[in-house]
DNA sequence: CATGAATGAGACTTCATTCAT
DNA sequence: GATGAATGAAGTCTCATTCAT
């Protein structure tokens, strides 16, 4: 019954990261089910014992390994993201970005949602198959839907109590729908590998039709 | 090694089917690694023998669940949903159906979708899990995918065709994105139980994004 | 406990050897272990429970195809085994055959069993594989060892009373000893592909060392 | 999957000596169908988990009994071996062992194989029926018996050149028959039970019958 | 005579986890 | 902190044989 420790010594947070890392290159290459303790041992150079000195199960260093992710795909962008959204927003002219408009608003949102789910496609699709049976990462999954979910919903509301965008729209299903709409296209595209669709094409189109589906303005074929 | 059989007599077509009704139950109440076939010869009350007489494992038996619900997914709709639909589409007021408009033919099936997923929910749900570690499982779920993605993808294009549709929407991409939208919408509300909507307010709700993403003309507030 | 059954129709009479037939194919294709009812009923055109009709089991179905064999390989030379053994015998040179020496005679037995074992090689490897684990086998080789045996210390018996043959000898022991010599020779050679002899060859060395063995006169370099 | 492994440490050589051992003991009693890995395990006092971490199948651990076995059967004669030796060659009248004329070096080489295989009879029993159907282990006695025919094929030409030998004895098929002689006597004798000879009886035979045959001087009745 | 559906005991094997060093 | 040997529960699958029709 040896607890899982918090490494107390410089060697030891050393240690922690190399399972960590050996655990998510080995969960990408084989899915959650193939990969063994043992492969992640190996490929940390480490053996059982240490393993189960900082992590209780195989579970357990999983959901490590997707809570990291899904901070990462939550957070605000930072610095390097805002310039890449700017970029991708200034189209092929070379004019300077839209004033924030909704779409543009919008755009920057699912663009950032979409780069930052190709950076970590394989292992989102790993996610994606063991929140079917671990609740813990299913719910870690929900959490994040919900938090698009809640962001989208009050816009919606916000932009409909500002008459731009259709009443008729029920913001809660609304909100599930576009994000769903969003979410699992990034799956079928990057990890199903549906199409070799270019990242902007995609990002623009998206967000076409989530604008179009709220009946707000979209712009005319760029 | 021993050879798996097609029935040949009626008796063996009924014990096969026996141990087909088994296996979904027991798949829908346990999902698909908690099943093991003892549970599912348990409930057809049959012998081992008698399950790797018909099926040669454990994930071929969900293979044949799989295909069947598939099949029942991406079937025309029989007489019985085509008078739900009909009952659906005239609203609250008792009014006659709309003539087949364009939003009207969406509607339709998107009920149709949404009634079929809830029908058999738990079962899709597991259809979702043992996909992403299946093949074979997964490239009957694409199957279904491109399915109703070409058909969305070619009204697209006729109604752009036609100058109904928005003509900057890219049709390939927008069929992958609004099939991910009801399909995902499905799985989160029916599997997940992300909210208790009522089956008539999502299908309106999403056609009138999917409509509206498309740029044809949506009815007001009903 | 359906018992086995000596045919008393000629369809069952047919049947019977058809089941036969298609065990020592399959025996002989896959030895008795990998050899499955399966593959015998399904080679034979016939079910399973036909099989269980006529025979008691899988051992059984051996046995009788094994004792087939053994008769086969103690019987009297026919007609046509004693032209072969004259064509044999005569040399290149087409002179007749010797008459009947001691060298001869044992030369006769020797190709006789050479060119018996070399005609049904492959069950004769079945049944040296299954006499290791079936008391029946085993004792049915053990009786044609003894039958070999038997006949050759006669032999060596009367040939020292004669004072042919080395009275230094044990009758018993030489018998045992060169039976094996040629019993086991022509498993190495014919069944595990020890060298590509020619049957006359090996039948004129082992008999030459056979004789020598036994300080009988031997011919020389032919 | 789970590779097995090269013991690291002491503890494990010892472990997995045990289940050397036990499962050579296994074999012994029950033959290598019946035995089973539950037996083996048992015996050594361990778990079927640490079977698996030295070996990976039944198969396997049998043929790392059978290796061991070959070596000790083909390795040079010890110190103890060859003083047997002398004692067995010095007759029953007690005078010094011949020179070494070549009869008594067949008769050595002829004794101590009969020795090592009485000493290993029951194990020897089941190498030869598991070399029947797998093909490591027949192909690991194939070479043992390929050992022993170059040896002796290189003796008869040695001899042959010396005008010693039968100059029309062929020296590989003489090689293998000679051999053949052995190894099948002393399993008909020792693993059969054929009859209660006492082995410096059949030495003397075989070896007597192994000179005659190549045409060499032998002793006169004992 | 013939069919083929049904049986069921039991062996092998995997691998996450524990524990003594 | 680290090692790696040891554990053992649990589950899949095979196939000879039986039996109802």
């Amino acid at each position: 019954m040896t607890d899982t420790v918090t490494p107390r010594s410089a060697k030891g947070v050393r240690t922690r990261a190399r399972l960590l890392d050996a655990a998510r290159e080995v969960f990408e290459a084989l899915g959650f089910l193939e990969a063994r303790v043992s492969d992640i041992v190996e490929r940390a150079g480490l053996s059982h014992g240490s393993f189960y000195h900082y992590f209780d199960s195989k579970e357990q260093v999983f959901r490590a390994v997707a809570e990291t992710l899904e901070a990462q795909l939550t957070a605000p962008a930072d610095e390097q993201e805002r310039e890449r959204e700017r970029d991708g927003d200034e189209g092929g002219d070379g004019t300077a970005p839209a004033p924030a408009s909704e779409y543009a608003r919008i755009l920057a949102a699912n663009r950032l949602y979409l780069e930052r789910y190709r950076a970590h496609a394989r292992i989102m699709g790993v996610i994606e198959e063991v929140s079917r049976y671990d609740d813990h990462v299913n719910q870690a999954r929900m959490r994040r839907q919900k938090h698009f979910a809640d962001r989208a919903e009050r816009a919606i509301r916000r932009l409909q109590d500002a008459g731009e965008a259709d009443p008729a729209v029920d913001p809660g299903i609304a909100a599930l729908a576009l994000g769903s709409m969003v979410a699992r296209t990034a799956e079928l595209w990057l990890v199903e590998g549906w199409a070799d669709y270019d990242l902007d094409v995609v990002a623009e189109q998206v967000t076409r039709l989530w604008a179009g589906a709220l009946g707000l303005p979209v712009p005319p074929r760029s």
